[in-house]
DNA sequence: TGCCAGGCCGGGT
DNA sequence: ACCCGGCATGGC
């Protein structure tokens, strides 16, 4: 590892540190079952979980948030009932070719997806039409507890706005840094991504400026900011 | 009111 | 290999 990297490693960990500390453990993926959890992460795609909640709520109180349930519905059906999440005629077939491919591989459970090798498992995923990156990845961790670093754009914005790696690097590259620099852990992992939304959400929005009441504000030190402009 | 939210795909360079 | 428009609701 080169040596510049390293600097970017600690700060990674005493992000962790810092961001745990100041709001505590995030209790992830909001959702009672790994299915739950897999619909929820197709619903949520550029969009906010309140309206995801309200799409599931309707799934539910109508008995259909079931692989045969969804799986019964045609894809207007199904696009009136998740109508609040938004972008309800994209993500119904995206429901729809998730659980093509979750009855046809795995009976309808995704449980039974756990025993596959993730990277094996990781690139069947991301070939069903929907599911990109942190979609896969999410329900890896998430779902499957599989310790795989699920990156978002909270994730980027954070670190680039830290000075740890700048936004327009790759989804991989950003992926690849976590990897490398903790513990393959799912618990740390599923803290560590749910804390980045947390902080993200408070004080790293969209357009602006970080707020000095981040509690990571102080890690715009001389020091880090150094090590970004070695990217 | 306008901005924002836990992406991904397809068509055009 | 990028770049960009489209997709859509609800909360602040």
């Amino acid at each position: 590892m080169k040596w510049y990297t390293i600097k970017k490693v600690n700060a990674l960990r005493v992000f962790y540190e810092k961001l745990y500390r100041c709001f505590g453990p995030q209790h992830w993926w909001p959702g009672d079952t790994p299915f739950e959890i897999a619909v929820g992460a197709i619903l949520t795609q550029n969009t906010n979980w309140g309206n995801v909640e309200k799409a599931i709520q309707n799934l539910k109180q109508h008995g259909l948030l079931s692989s045969h349930g969804i799986h019964g519905l045609s894809i207007r059906e199904l696009a009136s009932l998740i109508k609040p999440a938004g972008y309800f005629n994209v993500k119904a077939k995206r429901l729809r070719s998730f659980l093509d491919f979750l009855m046809n591989e795995y009976h309808g459970r995704v449980e039974n997806m756990a025993r596959e090798d993730v990277t094996q498992l990781r690139a069947k995923l991301l070939r069903i039409h929907g599911i990109g990156p942190e979609t896969a990845d999410s329900i890896l961790l998430y779902a499957l507890e599989k310790p795989i670093f699920v990156i978002d754009a909270y994730t980027k914005r954070v670190l680039s706005r830290h000075g740890i790696m700048a936004s327009e690097r790759s989804y991989a590259e950003f992926q690849e840094l976590f990897h490398a620099s903790l513990k393959r852990e799912v618990h740390l992992y599923n803290e560590y991504h749910a804390l980045f939304v947390r902080v993200g959400k408070t004080f790293c929005r969209r357009t602006k400026p970080l707020c000095d009441r981040c509690p990571l504000h102080d890690m715009l030190s001389p020091v880090y900011l150094k090590a970004a402009r070695l990217l």
